[in-house]
DNA sequence: CGCTTCATTGATCAACGTCAAGATGAGTGG
DNA sequence: CCACTCATCTTGACGTTGATCAATGAAGCG
């Protein structure tokens, strides 16, 4: 029983969920584990994904791995430009992956720069709220902070239901998002079951009380900026 | 004695090295602490900053502060576009500051797009940085780390000479951009003073063996994008 | 079934944070 | 010139978080 999918991969127990991806045609199918097609100049190639979940991710010479943030569907990568980091770093597919190619999109008149912008903002706000959790969080709001994100980010796809999204992320793949050990992420998870903030069975996982769990880990906080802001840092001129 | 410059700020000590920031026009002075000025629609206005120190951080509500990066002399802010989050953090003067105007510079036919773009990239580049950073390195590797960054920049508008720069970072305000403790911060110092990696007296920074130093931290490993990448990750695919 | 990946557990330890208290040094007003 | 203040750096003792090592389950898959 439970069949979870066959063919399409992560996000295919949601597809109906997804419409506007469903109707894309495929360009790539990639495994899991798989890098992301590249062009010649070694960027990643432009492409939509549409089905799946990938992840950049930087490899330090002695194995550490640091996973930079997560490709969702209805994501597009290596649109904007050849030249943006993020675009020279590895990305590799978590689950069986199916892209798009994404010019199509947006050649649109000039439609395509507003596109790569919009694109651009959004990783960078990723980036930053990245820079947050793993600078000035504890373990448990990492975890928090991290899974309120993707929650977020499938929902804006049609990818979750209310409170739950299928959520295909080894506690191996977790802990090099979150900058911490394998069984440290273990057993964060489960004291997040045990205090009822979460459940996961299989792939599964429900966020049970989304608001107490964004006031848990500040969550949305970076994104406001302060209008006024007194705090430290500044009590030094005369 | 040793008056520390009386006028200019943070990098006076170094003011003829940066030629070609000495010739602009001052727009605006900050004394250390002062937000960086905004637009009416709260983005950070387009400035050059042209002496002194700056950073942008994030504030949690509980009031932990995590330094997203620094502004260092020559760098620009807010040019790009005010939707980039990055323009919307705070952004504080850590020394006097002197800022110029930054639209004069730009509105040179199309050279703007690519001076925004250019910006954008190297933003980012400092961004994943900062990711591998917190994410994977320790302590020790993470204070290196980011002294070799500042010391690149530095050395790239002439404001390091050979192997040192006036560095005006407390240790206070270097704790929030590493995401350490304060006394963590100075425990680490000494260690690399003790282990003769780098010297610091008053505010003078010098880099001992920039080469020993990099290998110690993977320095620039993160830039280079590996050409195949069997690790980890992808044993998975049949 | 045997294999492999993934989740879980316990024991132990190192890294890092917190608390509290001095030093040190520069600037300031009397 | 001195006392005073304030920011910064430093130190020690101690507690906690999270890492490491090493096994053991449990579940999917050929």
């Amino acid at each position: 029983m439970r069949p979870l999918d066959g063919n399409g991969g992560a996000t295919a127990g949601c597809a109906s969920a997804a419409p506007l991806l469903a109707k894309l045609e495929t360009l790539d199918h990639l495994r899991a584990g798989e890098s992301l097609p590249c062009n010649a100049d070694g960027a990643l190639a432009p492409r939509l994904l549409i089905a799946g979940w990938a992840c950049r991710n930087i490899i330090l010479p002695d194995g550490r791995r640091q996973i930079l943030g997560f490709i969702l569907p209805g994501d597009s990568v290596g649109g904007s430009s050849p030249e943006l980091p993020l675009n020279r770093m590895n990305a590799n597919a978590l689950t069986p992956v199916r892209l798009a190619a994404l010019s199509s999109l947006l050649h649109q008149d000039d439609g395509d720069t507003r596109q790569y912008a919009a694109a651009i903002v959004e990783e960078q706000r990723l980036l930053l709220d990245q820079i947050v959790r793993l600078g000035r969080l504890s373990a448990f709001e990492r975890t928090i902070h991290l899974l309120l994100e993707l929650h977020e980010r499938l929902m804006a796809v049609g990818l979750a239901d209310g409170d739950s999204f299928d959520c295909p992320l080894t506690q191996d793949v977790l802990a090099d998002a979150l900058g911490l050990s394998i069984v440290h992420v273990n057993r964060v998870m489960q004291k997040l079951r045990r205090e009822r903030l979460i459940e996961s069975e299989r792939r599964r996982v429900t966020l049970i009380d989304r608001e107490r769990l964004k006031a848990s880990c500040d969550y949305g906080s970076a994104e406001r900026r302060p209008l006024l802001n007194v705090r430290r840092l500044g009590i030094r001129g005369s």
